[in-house]
DNA sequence: GGACGAAGCTGAAGCGCTTCAAAATCTTCC
DNA sequence: GGAAGATTTTGAAGCGCTTCAGCTTCGTCC
């Protein structure tokens, strides 16, 4: 910089002035020194930037799962809008493993970053507290744990498991299962109960519940399995899981065992994720709009950032019902796509 | 720092080592700076040390597409290998857009990481030139584009669509179809020269190649709707595809128009992504490793951090066949929990 | 007992930037 | 023409750390 300076013939000051402030300066300097970066291929260091100045342009973003196109969606919201608000988004994914999660939220602690977006998995929240008592900023996405002390964007977990379950009773389906994950995730339990309270509210409608280890498409085949092995009876004629995955895995199971979905089965997840479009038939589930959830968590910690008077809230979005074939049949297949052309042999 | 060689009662130059080289110090010293350090809640403030001491512990890395789970893998395998080192993996993703990878490369390179690890798609590369001109150390993943100016880590493409097409032939299939996309993509163009290289050297087999537009599954479904309609002799009896996202279109619009996969058609895909397990039948792929790729790729960075005398090289991994039911049959179902990733709810 | 080297410690210089008070320059208006 | 005010520019102080030369302390050996 002090090159810059030297080669435009104005001080270190001017400079710095001319980067940051552009209005604050005479053209005449700005151009000198514009003129004198670009001959000089000068980029400001960051590090000495934050820390002359105390701040950093950047967030960071712990995420838990990566694969799970939710935590992608979340993070595309996250940095759209930090992009308006020329801050720069970094990504840190721990996979799912708790150490791993608490150091990268201390790596950006270190970092000084403006402010931390957080989506963790079903975990305390010791680091967060560990990093706010340091004065970071911390917004919470997907998971509150009815925290007050901080900003947060979650989702209606129960209402989205009512939605779900809802959507069945009103197609007719009278016997509904419920293939689930562990309790111990959070989400999932709100889920199950959702599902409960419609079904209670019906009346004539019975839940069974099965649950699962993990959420994996092959624990959805195993209940497929099982279901397809049933006296006729007993064979549900709805069923909603928690996880879009395990979903994908019972309707792929039935289709197998010549189960109509839906019209024997009709099959919902949750989570729309990238791949209940590319399922064997398109997949209802609940979707969570994990863009919205970004943006607004991101457009929480910029307030959080740049207004002295803020105010902690927990958003609550209301999730929403994507219907598709393996609940609706035919007509609920997606349009098709207009912009394609037919395909030619080459 | 200076609070915490304060209450230590040592000078900030002993807590700065007690920090750093651990060895250098007494036990005695060591003992105090630790226990100052947990009393005042220190943290490091990672700007100013990367500024004094000239480097970073933290490595940039900038994805196209992380929709795809190969990058997702590789993202994967160099956050292993980085943590092995003590560093840091910090992630962008550009999500295919030319500008925001620029800025990106720009923001990573401001930030004076360590080395940058860059897996574009198929992009123009001058900003690699860009942020190598500073000094910055990149090495690239996934696309080398010929450049032996700096490290990179490859898969044979070419190999990959030979692989592919010559176990279609093995399988007995002679009339193939290479469901492609746009030929501007190296990878594809690269995986079809494969597939015809196979070809040509069986002799009795005909290639028929089809482009689409986009790497979407519904470009599958499309071009599995034309192939149902046609004379029962145009139609081919292997299909193969440099995207897996094609292949379960194809696939999953040849089920529903009761082809029999694999008997009357086998299929497969390219790329070993997530859904390949997830689709009605396991689907058979060739898979690049990505794991192993961001491995690789960041012990190079690494060797071209701390090894004065580095060569640049290029890795070049062989790609591997993936064969399950889409080819094999039944036979080629995979065996029931081997993949070991537990994924967790949204 | 004294010389010597190793081990540990200290404090100051400096990394590249921002910012602020003060100085310099330009405008305006009577 | 000049004073008051507005606009620009300047240079130095300092952000929190690493590092290095030099200093102190201690153990060893003849």
């Amino acid at each position: 910089m002090k090159d810059v300076a030297r080669l435009a013939g104005v001080s270190l000051g001017t400079v710095s002035h001319a980067l940051n402030k552009p209005e604050k300066v005479s053209e005449r300097s700005l151009a000198k020194v514009r003129a004198a970066v670009e001959q000089l291929g000068f980029v400001p260091n960051s590090a000495a930037r934050s820390l002359a100045a105390g701040a950093s342009r950047t967030v960071g973003l712990v995420l838990t799962d990566i694969d799970n196109s939710l935590f992608v969606d979340i993070a595309r919201g996250a940095e759209d809008q930090a992009r308006r608000a020329a801050h720069a988004l970094l990504l840190a994914n721990s996979d799912i493993d708790f150490n791993r999660q608490e150091s990268y939220l201390d790596i950006f602690d270190e970092a000084r970053v403006a402010g931390i977006l957080f989506a963790p998995m079903n975990a305390s929240l010791e680091g967060v507290d560990r990093v706010r008592r340091h004065g970071r900023r911390v917004v919470l996405v997907n998971l509150a744990q009815g925290r007050k002390d901080c900003c947060a964007v979650i989702s209606d977990e129960e209402l989205g498991g009512y939605m779900a379950a809802r959507h069945l009773i009103e197609l007719g389906r009278r016997r509904l299962l419920f293939a689930g994950g562990p309790e111990e995730f959070y989400a999932i339990k709100e889920r199950r109960n959702g599902a409960l309270r419609a079904v209670l509210e019906a009346g004539d409608v019975t839940l069974e519940i099965i649950n699962c280890r993990r959420l994996k498409s092959d624990e959805g085949r195993k209940i497929a399995a099982e279901i397809a092995n049933r006296s006729p009876e007993r064979i549900p004629d709805g069923i909603l899981s928690p996880s879009d995955r395990i979903a994908a895995g019972v309707i792929h199971e039935l289709m197998a065992r010549s189960f109509s979905v839906p019209d024997d089965i009709a099959v919902i997840g949750y989570d729309n994720n990238q791949f209940t479009t590319e399922a064997a038939i398109s997949m209802s589930t609940v979707s969570q709009d994990g863009h919205r959830m970004g943006s607004e968590a991101m457009r929480l910690l910029l307030d959080e950032i740049e207004n002295p008077d803020h105010q902690h809230r927990t958003l609550t979005l209301e999730p929403r019902l994507i219907l598709r074939e393996s609940t609706l049949g035919p007509r609920g297949k997606p349009l098709p796509d207009t912009d394609g052309r037919a395909p030619a042999p080459a």
